[in-house]
DNA sequence: TGAATCAGTGGGCAGTGTGTACAGCGAACA
DNA sequence: TGTTCGCTGTACACACTGCCCACTGATTCA
């Protein structure tokens, strides 16, 4: 069946790319000022991103907040275990309910469900650890510390690959 | 020693919050419309925003880019154990080349890195993991599909409970 | 081959937001 | 008690936005 995005209209050309580049660089820019730095119409420019909105690529404009400036400065991976005859929901709705739960998916493998939790200190992450596994639904729980960032979240390179890679043929 | 953030110059306050929350609803509105919804006066929200992005809370407003739009529809996340002896750097700079590789963090536990991937289908992420053990420095590498994201990557709850936690008292 | 469609260009217009400055005011602090 | 700091309200010049139009060039379709 594909998938609901695999036709992905045309693919990304790369003034696609040079936009959203530039507007991951300096995001407080307007359209006028983008349409000047990429040589374009402003038109262009406006259709350019009403397309990579409408097409999902451009989810958002919000602020990336950094939890580390909160006082959330550790970071850590866990992978649970949980009782499936429950399901997976009545435990992602606890996640869900805890803030220090950044994010969490279901998994492969020997674990059931992997999430990323911050906390203020080790000491801070045992209580939120706590908070998971005191919910019955949940077994067990292994953690893993995130010590340093190697490579902070970044999208750019696979924008630009996904242009090239798509690019037709002559 | 705390840390370099652990002073917070002062914590967050509900007004702060509610922008941060504003702003992540609807993240094209401008100053002077957050200040009239907010109530407050447009010099007042300018400040806050300054003082937020000075601080670091506020790392940037850059666009949030959507792999599975883009065809990336796979994610996966990889624990990779590597030849100690030359260091992480030279594994990170390796992974860094790759596009396809979104982040990545030195753990503590069995493996050294842990990063997360994205790929067009479970058999590119074949290839995808090819590119990533054909660096010599990378001796094992065990694989994690995320099935689900049961909650998608958030920071909105840890916000508030950061304003509400280091509310100082009456 | 001719018609239609679509993306881009360049221009104009009214309305609105931005950057910036300044004076006044209340609360916190020494 | 005086100072500092954050917030308010106001003002002004400038720039940008949203929206419109007419025109061009390329591609698709009949």
């Amino acid at each position: 069946m594909g998938s609901v995005y695999s036709e992905q209209g045309r693919p990304l050309d790369s003034l696609d790319v040079r936009l959203i580049r530039l507007l991951t660089d300096e995001p407080r820019i307007g359209v006028l000022e983008c349409s000047r730095r990429l040589g374009v119409a402003r038109g262009t420019v406006q259709a350019r991103l009403d397309r990579l909105s409408a097409r999902g690529v451009i989810r958002r404009f919000g602020p990336d907040i950094d939890p580390a400036a909160l006082g959330y400065q550790v970071t850590a991976f866990l992978v649970l275990e949980i009782r499936q005859e429950r399901g997976h929901r009545a435990v992602a709705d606890h996640l869900a309910s805890i803030p220090e739960v950044l994010e969490a998916h279901t998994i492969t493998g020997s674990g059931d469900l992997m999430c990323r939790v911050v906390s203020r200190s080790n000491a801070d992450l045992q209580r939120v650890i706590d908070q998971i596994v005191g919910y019955d639904g949940v077994l067990r729980c292994s953690t893993t510390l995130a010590l340093a960032e190697q490579i902070p979240y970044r999208v750019l390179p696979l924008v630009a690959e996904a242009a090239t890679a798509t690019r037709p043929g002559p």
